[in-house]
Parts: structure tokens; C-alpha cells; sequence
DNA sequence: TAGGCCATCTGGTCCT
DNA sequence: AGGACCAGATGGCCTA
């Protein structure tokens, strides 16, 4: 999982070195050698359970597994559950990756839990710009009952395109004062709790369900100097960037189900 | 050292 | 029947 393998957490969350599931490597795995030592202590208690599942009578109608096909069946989905719990790491490294979060060898990665809470704070925040903004839109237009209800219905789709980057201007606002920061500021921007520690993650708190997301969407504008986000110019920085090929990997992953 | 986070194993359930 | 999904248990690693 360790999208930032060198950030200052050593451990390896998800190890990417079994991603193949090779067989070598997991045979070479202390806990599979733990798992053989013990299927061959109890292999009797473990084809009792296998008789018990399949029904249990004294004449067994169907072939009996012997403790190499109990062995392979039982490495067999090990290993599925070890890919499929590999790829929903890999997604959540794709989460991470588009988190207004900063990143870096310094920062400590996000937990699960605290990707899922700031997610979900993130496509609050979201929508509630773009709920701004379609009103903004229509004050704009005069609020004209046509375009309101264009806008309503392809809120990205607007007359003209320097309206479209209008749209994302108070999101632009939020955005970057959040990656401007360090995730410790980040971490007081939104909350009035005490300072956390430097490079730790925000806690469950922070990215719990209070809200960051109206302090937010009234912050002023907190980029520095002379920076400004001109129509038509693509923004500099990394969240205005096209999404990361991580992004489409999750699309992927979604869709494909 | 306690607590948090994580990977892995395992058995159960549901679906195709 | 086989695979996907899920939740509980367990043990390891890391940090405060």
C-alpha cells in the first residue's frame, strides 16, 4: 500500500512485494510456515470440521480431502482474500492520492478511517461549492430561469467558459488554503481543538462529521501575494491538475464491477 | 507499556 | 461449486 514508501512510517501497510501473490514468497511467509507446523498438529481436528461440513456420517459418500487438497484449497483462498484485500488498498492509495491532503516523505500517510472522514468531508465541501456557485451563477445572470435551470441541470456546463472557472473559484479558495497548509495548520484551520502533534495525521475528530465544510467555504482567500486563477489559464497547482492516473485505476476498479 | 493501525487467516454467507 | 464479500480473531509494528 505504501504509495509513499518513504515517508517517515517505515511499516508496510499492505506488503507490495507478495502483490503477485507469488507462491515463493508466501511460502516463505512466517506466518504460512506457523499455519503448516499447525495444520499438520491438528490435520485430524481439521478434517473432522471438513466431515462435520459435509454432513458428518459415518459412510462419507464424497471423496475425502486428503491434507494437501484441505492445504492448497485453504492457501488457495488465503491468497484471494490477500489480492482482494491488496486491491482495496490500492484504491484507498488512490483516495489518498486526490485527498486535499498534503503529501510527502515528512507526512505521515493517512489512516483508512481518516481517508474515508476526510472524503467524505471533501465531496461535502464539494457540493456545497457547487451549490454556491449555481446560486452566484444566477445572480449573475440576473437570475434568469433559463440559465438557473441550465445550470441546475449541467452545473459544469455553463454559457460561457469563463463561468466554468468561476465555478470553481470558492473551491479554488477552500482548496488551496488547505494544501497551503501543513497538516498540523490544516488541522487548526478547521478546528479549535489544541495543536496536534507535527506530522501526525488529523484524528477522527477533525475529520469527523463538524463542520469544516461551511468554515471553510467562509474563509477568505488565503493565497499569497499576486497569485490569481486567470479564465482560460490552467491553475498551477496540484489539485487543479487532471486527475492522477490513480484516479482512473479507481474508476477502473469501480466500474468493473 | 498501552493503544492505534494494520495484514493476515479463517469461517460464514451470499451470489453467479 | 467456486468466488466475492464480510467480520472476528490474532499477532506484529509503531508511537505517545
Amino acid at each position: 500500500m505504501d504509495s509513499d514508501s518513504g515517508s517517515v512510517c517505515s511499516r508496510s501497510s499492505s506488503p507490495d512485494l507478495v502483490v503477485d501473490d507469488s507462491a515463493g514468497s508466501f511460502f516463505s511467509n512466517k506466518m504460512f510456515q506457523t499455519y503448516c507446523r499447525e495444520n499438520r498438529e491438528d490435520n485430524v481436528a481439521g478434517q473432522g470440521r471438513t466431515e462435520r461440513c459435509s454432513g458428518g456420517g459415518k459412510t462419507k459418500t464424497r471423496s475425502e480431502p486428503n491434507k494437501d487438497e484441505v492445504q492448497d484449497l485453504r492457501l488457495k483462498v488465503n491468497s484471494r482474500e490477500r489480492k482482494r484485500m491488496h486491491d482495496l488498498n490500492q484504491a484507498m492509495d488512490g483516495l489518498r492520492e486526490v485527498m486535499p491532503y498534503a503529501h510527502g516523505p515528512s507526512v505521515r500517510k493517512l489512516s483508512k478511517i481518516s481517508t474515508l472522514l476526510l472524503a467524505r468531508n471533501y465531496i461535502l465541501m464539494l457540493s456545497s461549492s457547487l451549490e454556491e456557485m449555481k446560486k452566484l451563477v444566477g445572480d449573475v445572470y440576473g437570475g434568469s430561469a433559463a440559465v438557473q435551470s441550465r445550470a441546475a441541470s449541467h452545473p459544469a456546463i455553463t454559457p460561457a467558459a469563463p463561468a466554468a472557472h468561476l465555478s470553481l473559484h470558492p473551491l479554488t479558495h477552500s482548496l488551496h488554503s488547505l494544501v497551503g497548509s501543513t497538516p498540523s495548520a490544516a488541522l487548526q484551520h478547521h478546528t479549535t481543538s489544541t495543536a496536534a502533534a507535527p506530522h501526525s495525521p488529523p484524528s477522527a475528530s477533525f475529520l469527523g462529521f463538524h463542520a469544516p465544510v461551511q468554515g471553510l467555504l467562509k474563509d477568505p482567500l488565503h493565497l499569497t501575494s499576486s497569485y490569481r486563477h486567470f479564465p482560460g489559464m490552467p491553475c498551477p497547482c496540484s489539485l487543479c491538475q487532471p486527475l492522477p492516473t490513480t484516479t482512473s485505476t479507481l474508476h477502473s476498479l469501480s466500474m468493473t464491477k
